[in-house]
DNA sequence: AAAATAATTTAGACAAATCTAAAAAATTGT
DNA sequence: ACAATTTTTTAGATTTGTCTAAATTATTTT
């Protein structure tokens, strides 16, 4: 990614990350109270942070006004991001936690200070470009693709994504599910449709699997847009 | 290992962790001055934090007299050197970091709280006895093995251990490790010796290869007692 | 557009971890 | 043994990040 050529506290780190978190989602600027409500603490603490983040210019602020990243926090947000979503890669493909236990861990793992260690864990990993929730890991020069979360059944052949949710939680749907070893986190490939019946052929973890249009349209992926 | 039942600041632990590394080779009661040069910080902000540790029942410290780590506090020392050395095994075995680049990376990392973390990171790794230095990594309850350190003349077939040093460093001598890929932090084991010519066979990363009784005498092993 | 409400900031305090400078205790040298 | 030196502790200040309570600014309601 890049290094910043500055120290940053690890509370320095937090801010940035949840400005990032909540400028994604409510776009714009972003409101005192917001972060004070996403990182569990108060209003006047906030205002204290934002100003010492402004004096090192990775947000823009004003006063009652909210706040923004800069480009150069941008880049700090998303040097935190890229090593959270990689940290859970690790922890979900190699240390085989699963898809809902690796959030806290990770938390910690991303204010680890080491481009090196990144670079490295990325390498190791085989450069995956989503973490096991499907969410897509900015590259080292902080570009990354937007995903998106779609059905089998909307998906044309030859799309890859991150299995990150079910329309139908039914016992019955869940337990097919587990009997043909897919799990939230896992990586599906779609390798054939069958026009007939819509039925669709599926690469999991284990095998290649058939499914009925009725489980294609059951089932969420998240995919980076191969463009 | 066992879970503090109790958190501990990353400046507790640091603390914790020097002492416990001064009365290794120190032993008996550490010294506030010896703790402040080995900190990089000075005697007064010692006092105070030994003040801390001795109110938390991790150390036992009378003014003007040392202090030395009670069995709790020796505990909490001996996780954060497991965790320590194990993320030194992983940043080598698994990452390709060399020998020498990883105290400072598993400085941060040893911090990471999370048993679970630990747990299925020793699993991954194998189990390992000993980290890249050779040094013996205590077992989740505690306990471990103290090591020595060895030449490959002075050591018994069926020996294992982890190359920690070399009593001749001219250029050829090195030229010839390198050349037989061997490097510090790897582990070697001693499958043979020739009685004729004091000879040796051992098991390196790469494949068995035969070492003349001069090489055996200037390669250091650091070996935990098989017992 | 004024009043009421909500959001934000300021002021002042606090805890953790550190520092400097000075005081107190322990150790050493003769 | 006692003066000199070294070690350790105390006292008081500083920095970082937080808090509460009060003041200020913005927004909404009527």
């Amino acid at each position: 990614m890049f290094l910043y050529y500055f120290s940053m506290t690890l509370s320095e780190e937090d801010y940035i990350k949840a400005i990032y978190h909540l400028s994604e989602t409510e776009n714009v600027s972003v409101a005192t109270n917001a972060i004070a409500e996403q990182m569990s603490t108060k209003p006047s603490s906030v205002t204290d942070m934002l100003k010492k983040l402004s004096d090192k210019s990775l947000v823009n602020y004003k006063k009652y006004q909210g706040v923004s990243l800069t480009e150069k926090g941008r880049l700090v947000a998303l040097t935190i991001v890229r090593k959270h979503r990689l940290w859970e890669v690790f922890l979900v493909d190699k240390l085989n936690f699963s898809w809902d236990e690796v959030h806290e861990v990770a938390e910690q793992l991303e204010h680890i200070k080491s481009e090196a260690l990144i670079d490295k864990l990325d390498a190791h990993l085989g450069y995956p470009k989503v973490d096991p929730h499907g969410d897509p890991i900015p590259t080292k020069d902080g570009t990354f693709k937007k995903s998106v979360k779609k059905l089998i059944s909307e998906l044309p052949v030859c799309s890859e994504g991150v299995c990150v949710g079910v329309n139908d939680s039914s016992v019955a749907f869940l337990k097919f599910l587990d009997k043909n070893k897919i799990s939230l986190g896992n990586t599906l490939k779609i390798l054939e449709r069958e026009e007939f019946d819509g039925s669709v052929t599926i690469q999991t973890r284990t095998g290649t699997i058939r499914i009925s249009e009725q489980i294609a349209s059951n089932l969420f992926l998240e995919i980076v847009d191969a463009v």
